[in-house]
This record gives C-alpha cells, sequence and structure tokens, in this order.
DNA sequence: ACCTCTAACTTTGTCGGACAAAGGGACAGA
DNA sequence: TCTGTCCCTTTGTCCGACAAAGTTAGAGGT
C-alpha cells in the first residue's frame, strides 16, 4: 500500500540557478529594462554574496537564453531576446527529433498562408518597400542559387514582418530557418526554378500592394507547392530533416 | 579604394564556448544520441584539456539549450530538448517584446486550426482516447476554473499532438503557453463560460472520430472566439501580455 | 583650452587547487 | 533479504592567481 504523500519535494536549487532566476525575474517584470546594464561580475559576486565562479555560471545560463549580452567592451546588459536566435534552439530540436519535410511543408503552407494574410492586411509603405527592395536584389542573382535561396528566405521573413504580427513571426521561424536552405538546392536542380521562384515574389508583392487577399494566398500556395514540386524531384518528403542543416544553425546562432 | 579582403576573420570563441560547440556538435550530427552519456566533468577536463569552470561554463550552456541533462544522480547525458522548456523561452521572449492578445489571438486562430485539420486527418485511436479522458476530467471540474483552465491547455496540446505534426506542434507552443492562462481569468468571470468550453470540447472530438474536417474547423473557430468574446469582457485585445504570466512559466522551465 | 599618448586601473577568461555534501558500490552483520 | 558502514567519486562551491583586453585618468605637446 503506497503511503500517502506527507511532503512536497523542497525547492533546492543550486547557487548558479537562483543567481541566473534572480536576475531573469528582475529582467522579465521590467524593473531592469532592455538595455540597462547588468554590473561587473564583481557587483554581482559582492551582491549575491557568492562566488564568482558561481556567478559565470549563472551567467552562461542567461546568455544562451538570450535575456543578457555582452556589449562589445564585453559588458553584461539586458537585452530583447532575438527571435532568430531562438528559433535556431527550435530549428536544432526539430532535427534531433528527425521530423519529416512533410511536416515542414504542411506547416509551413498554414504559416506562410497566414503571413502574407496579416501583410495583405496590414503592410505598410516601408514594408512594400523592403520587399520591392529585396525583390530587385533577387532579380540580379537569379543565376546565383545560393545568394538566390538567401534572398528567398529573406524575402519570406519581410512577408511575415509585414504581418505586424510578430506572434506568427516567431512560430514561422523555426520552420523556415529548415525549409529556406532547400531551395538552394531545388534551384540548382531545376532550371526554371529561379525564374518561377522571382515571379512568385513579385505576384506577391502585387497582391500586398492591391491588398488582394486572395491573390496573395494563392501566390504563396504556388510559390510552396513549386517547392515541394521540386523537392519531390531530389528526395522523398517522408525524408527526415538532414543534420547537415546544423552547420548552418549553428554558425548563425553565433552572430 | 578598398583593400581587397586578404583573410577571413578568424574564429576567436572563448574557451568554454567552443567546448559547448564541440559537444553539440557531437549530439546534433548524431555521434552522441540522446541518452548516451556524455562523461564527469573530469573527463571532459582531459579530453578538452581545460580547467573545470571552463568546462562547467560550457556544460551550463549545453543544459540551458535542453542539449544535456543531469539525471538523477546528477551524471550528464544528452538528451532530446523537451518542446514545453523550448517554448517557454519563447513565452518569454513574446512577453518582453510586448505583444499584444490579438497578435496572439490571430496566430492561436491559425495554429489550432492547422492542428484540428491535422488531427481530423491523422489522429489514432490513442489519440481519440487521450481526448476523451481529458474531457472526462474537463467535465469533472467545470465548476474549478483554475482545475478546467488546465485541462483546456491540456485538451490543445493533445489536439497538436493527434495532428503527428511536430512542427505545428512546436509552433503552437509559445501562443498557447500565453493564451491559455487567460482561460482562467474568463471562465471565472463569464458563468456560461465552463460548460461552453467543455461542450466545444466535446463537439471537437467528435469532429475527429467522425474525420468530419469542417465541423473540426467550425468548433475551433467558435471555441476560439467564445475565448475572445469572454476576454474583451475584462480586458482590451490590444493590451499587451502581461508580465505576471512569466511566474508561471518561469516555474514550468524547472520541472 | 584641446588633442594625443601613455600609464595605471578594471574586468574578463582561464587556471590551479581545495573542500563539504551527496551518490554509488562493496562488504559485513542481523 | 535488509540494513548500516566505510570508501571512493562526483558535483557544487569557494579561494586565489594571472594574462589579455578594455577603460580611465593624467602627462605632455600644441
Amino acid at each position: 500500500m503506497p503511503i500517502a504523500p506527507l511532503f512536497r519535494p523542497i525547492d533546492v536549487a543550486p547557487a548558479y540557478q537562483k543567481v541566473a532566476d534572480a536576475i531573469e525575474r528582475e529582467i522579465v517584470n521590467g524593473r531592469i529594462k532592455p538595455g540597462d546594464p547588468i554590473g561587473t561580475e564583481h557587483d554581482l559576486v559582492r551582491q549575491f554574496g557568492v562566488n564568482r565562479s558561481t556567478i559565470r555560471e549563472g551567467i552562461r545560463v542567461l546568455e544562451e537564453g538570450g535575456l543578457i549580452r555582452r556589449d562589445s567592451s564585453r559588458r553584461l546588459h539586458a537585452c530583447l531576446p532575438r527571435y532568430s536566435k531562438l528559433a535556431s534552439r527550435l530549428s536544432r530540436a526539430l532535427v534531433l527529433h528527425e521530423v519529416t519535410f512533410r511536416e515542414l511543408y504542411e506547416a509551413s503552407m498554414t504559416l506562410e498562408v497566414a503571413s502574407i494574410e496579416g501583410a495583405v492586411e496590414r503592410a505598410s509603405e516601408e514594408n512594400v518597400a523592403e520587399l520591392t527592395d529585396n525583390l530587385a536584389r533577387s532579380g540580379a542573382v537569379v543565376g546565383d542559387p545560393a545568394r538566390l535561396a538567401e534572398c528567398d528566405a529573406e524575402f519570406h521573413v519581410l512577408v511575415a514582418k509585414a504581418s505586424q504580427n510578430r506572434v506568427l513571426q516567431l512560430a514561422r521561424e523555426p520552420a523556415a530557418q529548415l525549409f529556406y536552405p532547400t531551395t538552394e538546392m531545388i534551384v540548382t536542380g531545376v532550371a526554371e526554378g529561379g525564374p518561377r521562384l522571382v515571379a512568385a515574389h513579385r505576384h506577391l508583392i502585387d497582391a500586398i500592394r492591391r491588398r488582394d487577399r486572395e491573390a496573395g494566398v494563392l501566390w504563396t500556395r504556388r510559390h510552396l507547392q513549386d517547392w515541394r514540386r521540386g523537392f519531390e524531384k531530389i528526395a522523398s518528403l517522408d525524408r527526415s530533416v538532414e543534420h547537415m542543416y546544423m552547420e548552418h544553425a549553428q554558425a548563425a546562432r553565433r552572430r
């Protein structure tokens, strides 16, 4: 017969964790605002009354979480976590969980369509300008798959940005980080891929400008279906995302 | 005239970062599989030829990233990053970026609809059983807002799980973590809220069982619109997500 | 008074060694 | 089989130290 639970487990966190939690609390509840300096390590030693090694372990935790950074002179200050950095954590997780391209495709279809809908509804002049600029640059590198894939990734980030919905922006990022690197392979493998891609972007900008939701959704779908057809010429949609992607991500994360 | 770039910037990362990167690489590219033990700190000291403090800082980084854990006996081993832990990082970021409930609502509408579509299409017997079990428990606590809100959150996690799409599962989580805590307030404030919530869940399970996509989408929309109506009785959709949510998240993350 | 250069001073990254507390294993005794 | 004990290992924390890089203040020239 199991004994009745009389006591709750007591919360005994190691000191470095308590340090990290304490600083996190101050940042998250707004007492320390993004940009504000945290003290030097020595300051923190004094304030928390623990050894510098302990402080440093706590700092690593917060740094990895994106809550604090060291500026050019290596001093600590609070900062707003950057989406792309967080997203690369998620991408890494998706790789480890061995998600398939089918899952990626399905999720992206949803997320990119939602992005374009938001963009059509709320894109600002500036958003459109950025997109137009991107289109021009894409047109210039249509023969260079690597460069073009980069532009494509940026284009969709800009569309998400134009949706003015940061939750959507963040939600689509992990999938996108895994999704768009394949664009290079596809554009390389399929001759008419580059021009079709640029044409789709042109139609999308047009749809945003005319606030034509139907057209936006239609061209986003086509654009993704193009990707899919291209991909299926190379590999099965049921293949899991490859490990090699992570090299990309690791390099990107450090920036 | 700018000089031609003769040298690439050399990679001068601090030692603890290199340690973390090296271990991460081995995990991500699969040479160390989830569950495999990493050596003891002393082992790593020997292998990397750096001081234990340096090793420990590297370990903190990986631990925070969810790539390694310490088991009950505090020994290190690799593990699959847990979605909920990663998602709470994102939720935290969304709070700091002061996203509005409108953004949350819009994104959730997209993501939850996509989840139900996937669930209708691919839910297994077991998924349905889990959902049914959840429904029963919800019915039992319909008068207890806190408990009911918990069930509601779990219900939607289960729907996402039933979609068999892990990308979607991950993408919806951050928004959900911020979204569903409000359910408690709403159910408390609106008398008919609890029963309506449970009824919606029942219809959703029904739709999944009958593989009736239309019904699934319809009831998900209604369910979310109910939330919205309830929320707007309390506050404006344009209010930014409150800092207080994070207390939830911090506690949850440590588990 | 303004600019530049140098000489302290501070801070970070890393190192070596130290110790208490907790866990794991082996072993003896009930 | 269960329990208690001894020993060894591992972790969490501390202390003190030092080189490299950054910062500050003051000396010196204009």
